[in-house]
DNA sequence: TTTTTAACTTGCATTTTGCAAGTGACTTGG
DNA sequence: CCAAGTCACTTGCAAAATGCAAGTTAAAAA
């Protein structure tokens, strides 16, 4: 009986973190869907930082692998791919909104809307993205493909991640 | 006049993290400084994970170049460096800490403890962090070496580190 | 003064990334 | 119902990053 390699370099859990989103991509990707409402593979492409065809293919394949993303069939269209995050997936938004904060803090980037709208009220913004991605589990067959906004606020994430790309 | 090529593929926030942090090894160097205490190049070298010394060096430059370390030479040996973070860089331990948060959930991981620790008061475990991370800018010189412990709890994460890596 | 130690650098093989072009299944417009 | 898209890739190849082992340099210890 062959002896498989082990899963990680090491137990620590950082570590586990690294070896599946430790990457210049893997998290844009999931940017895209968690803020944007990204979905399929041609929208990734779209992103303003131009990620290869190649590399996108075996970014969403190890997603996948990992339990992060899950792939659909669109039933109207058998062309097309729905590319959704899965639970595990969604809860990678703690992470990705420290990412921008501390970014946001220390770096002079666009979209400080969106920091200040993270730095507001950082539970509500996370409940948010949470309560848009229940939505589109629950009503994603629908006519429209418009993304709910969050709450009630005059700046909601929508407008704010149009300019984070 | 030459045109510099840009920082950054874009002004995402998230995409200038990634763009600093996003690869297998820089975040585990913090991790080493901000938990562990370490501050010289073979400190680093023993961690599990068994970083090569080029690769280190090269990040090590690059964590400097970014301001999130800075390097010292140690007045009383003068083959010694010491590495330590500076405020931006101590500034990344909620993202360290949500990225061992996810894992500990999502992962069968080492570390259990930690994880528990991060969880049952966030708020003061990274309270704790900076709080040590200032008393070893103040009092670094000392001839001891110990790095102080957190809070008063009956399980401080120096001990919770030590099973870290 | 020889030996050790600390912090690297160098050389080279392997792996990953990036770019451009191509492919195949499916849909749409005429 | 057929030619012309569209979508989600794959392939080939050059360039860059990574990993491993060995070597280097300056300073300290024996």
């Amino acid at each position: 009986m062959a002896k498989r390699k082990p899963k990680w370099r090491s137990g620590c859990p950082l570590n586990a973190s690294l070896e599946m989103l430790g990457d210049r991509w893997s998290l844009l990707i999931i940017r895209d869907m968690m803020l944007l409402g990204s979905q399929r593979f041609k929208e990734f492409l779209g992103s303003h930082e131009r990620i290869a065809t190649n590399i996108l293919a075996d970014r969403l394949r190890k997603l996948g692998a990992y339990g992060i993303i899950r792939t659909e069939s669109d039933p109207s269209d058998g062309r097309k791919l729905i590319y959704r995050l899965t639970p595990k997936g969604i809860d990678l938004a703690p992470v990705l909104t420290e990412m921008v904060l501390w970014a946001g803090r220390h770096e002079k980037t666009e979209n400080q809307a969106l920091v200040r709208l993270m730095e507001k009220d950082k539970q509500k913004f996370l409940e948010g993205i949470r309560e848009r991605w229940k939505q589109n589990q629950t009503h994603w067959n629908r006519s429209s493909k418009l993304i709910p906004r969050l709450g009630g606020g005059s700046l909601g994430p929508s407008e704010a991640h149009q300019r984070l790309i």
